[in-house]
DNA sequence: CATGAATGAGGTTTCATTCAT
DNA sequence: CATGAATGAAACCTCATTCAT
């Protein structure tokens, strides 16, 4: 019972695709496997040869961004050594993918929930990363004197929930572009840490 | 077989309490109505004599929390002219309720998807006024020439979901306090909005 | 969605001897829950008020049979002193069992593999008395020098496989009746254990 | 997409051991095609090469071994004429198949179940040969007057089955050896029948 | 008000099997 | 012969909800 022409590669992604849509519009809970299979143009047992479990698979989108994140702001922070630097590479790099990725960076920041606890502590230590990152910026730049921070711990969640929460409100139909977001919110964050604009 | 003793408000209140507590630890479609009722000293049939559906105590839940929230900080902001006033009134309340009340303004931030179509309609509309408000407040400043914005609507989604995203990551038991938090982010806004610290 | 008269303790009895019949009938894995319900007059969804799962309920099944066994077995050695009369006594006991509740025993004696590996464990070490309460019995009468035995263990697992066989050969609507196989198995296990016939 | 070196017979030889090994330990149902496949170092769609079902495939190994088993006890028993002397060939040749054959022995008394109703009843006739043939050798030495039976048919199913248990306790890495079991079943048997041993 | 007993709809997952390649 | 991709049927189980008592 084959299908013609059927490939495991094409599958899976038309699979991942139609979960990342599900999961932006439902949620992992209210959304369904017959609905997955469906919208992937399988049947629901089909989808097992993809993935062990509907967890799993939540599991491996979000570890599969957070890595491709993580890589990617990684690189984006070589070679910086100024913390206003690595400060605008940071706030740039995650207003990017909360813009171009919109809906699994929404799907990550929400549905960490719904993973096993094993799993999503795991997840939560790779996660913890960003924090690290930003708290050593924050850390460096008030050392330096160039940042004038109130409390270091406060200021950094309330920079990165901020930028977080920007797949969940922005609109890409709507009147600003990823180039204004990004200049608005280097500025935004360069006043959080207590940095006169250069402009 | 009325249990002696057993009055309305006594265990709507043991209900709501139960509720707040499975909803902030499993979310709404993790948690069960078993659990709630065990939670509650009932059985699960007993639970519909306190509301008519699952969703419904979530709606309930939700509404009466930003009914206060609302109520709490139209009479905050009452008799303030200046924008910086109200925009340290408005900061102040929000992140009180976000540190008091922690655990229903968690579930409200995350739980609203799990609405009913028409009731999460009516709930984002009931919602909006927190944004209208902080929009007026950030307009009318930028009007006077006491606040530098970028755009506005960018600060305002930024400042909010950084005040929303508090009850997310506070700890109680942690290192800051009510008053530490409160002073931060007063400074926070001030410094987002563009305006110098007073001290 | 009640029916009405319906009663915790007339159901479970429904619930039970509906899965005796299917087990010994069909067997654990060729048995399915829906069947179970159909006999039983439930719907499937609700067997599980009666159990957590089909695995425990066949557990509940073979250990409170266990457990019957082994109390009637007990005080039915009680008082008696003679391997000889022990020995019968054990036989008597095991041939009505067998005969009695043949279908039980008879799923119990090939069922016990469909037990999760822990509880499989526990209802072994539980079968094990039977075991050493024979091997006693033997040991016992071959030190007195009534019984003359070949290898105790050998002996021991043929009369006991042979008389757990009985299940599975005997049937009621045969020519032999409970005296007669019971005679007939205590003639069998005295000689067994090398002792001449008291007739 | 022939494997090199891949070949009919050898391919077979694996699947069937992987089955028995299988089977052994998990039982029929319980057990499934993806393990087989992958114990016998092939991909499930290819099995169906080898058998046409699953339960054909139980089926096939079940009546092999009957098959080799009769002709074996015919073998030992030919040229036998006194009741005696087949009692023991009988016993020699069901002890050694139980304990050499352990694992397909036991499957075979358990898994009988598990085939269609149509194979099932024509395996039990062919099966029903062992009874018939040790029927025969115990109406004959009763008739001879050398053996002492209560109710054949009752003495006939506890030798039968003390011998088919032998595979479901016997622990090759234990005490006893072929040799000592057969002895001792000899003698089991020769006493059962209520024959006075030879020795 | 509360419980005890059950429903019914739907959920995820398993698995023998098929068939194009 | 063998694999890779998928099917389809059915399995167990969960759960919000109902309603007689």
């Amino acid at each position: 019972m084959r299908v013609a022409g059927s490939n495991r590669d094409e599958t899976w992604k038309r699979v991942r695709a139609a979960g990342v849509d599900l999961l932006y519009r439902h949620g992992f809970e209210a959304m369904n496997t017959r609905q997955l299979a469906e919208a992937a143009g399988l049947k629901p047992g089909s989808l097992y040869y993809y993935f062990a479990s509907k967890e799993e698979f939540l599991h491996r989108l979000l570890v599969d961004l957070l890595d491709e994140i993580i890589v990617d702001l990684e690189q984006n922070l070589d070679g910086l050594q100024e913390p206003v630097d690595r400060l605008d590479a940071y706030v740039r790099t995650l207003v990017r993918w909360h813009v171009v990725r919109r809906e699994e960076t929404f799907i990550a920041s929400i549905e960490v929930r719904s993973l096993t606890h094993d799993r999503q502590e795991a997840y939560m230590r790779l996660r913890d990363r960003f924090d690290v990152i930003l708290a050593d910026i924050l850390r460096d730049g008030a050392a330096d004197g160039v940042f004038d921070l109130t409390h270091p711990r406060i200021t950094r969640n309330a920079i990165l929930s901020s930028l977080t929460a920007i797949s969940s409100w922005y609109d890409p139909a709507g009147p600003f572009g990823l180039d204004v977001l990004t200049a608005d919110f280097l500025e935004l964050a360069r006043r959080m840490v207590g940095l006169r604009s250069a402009g």
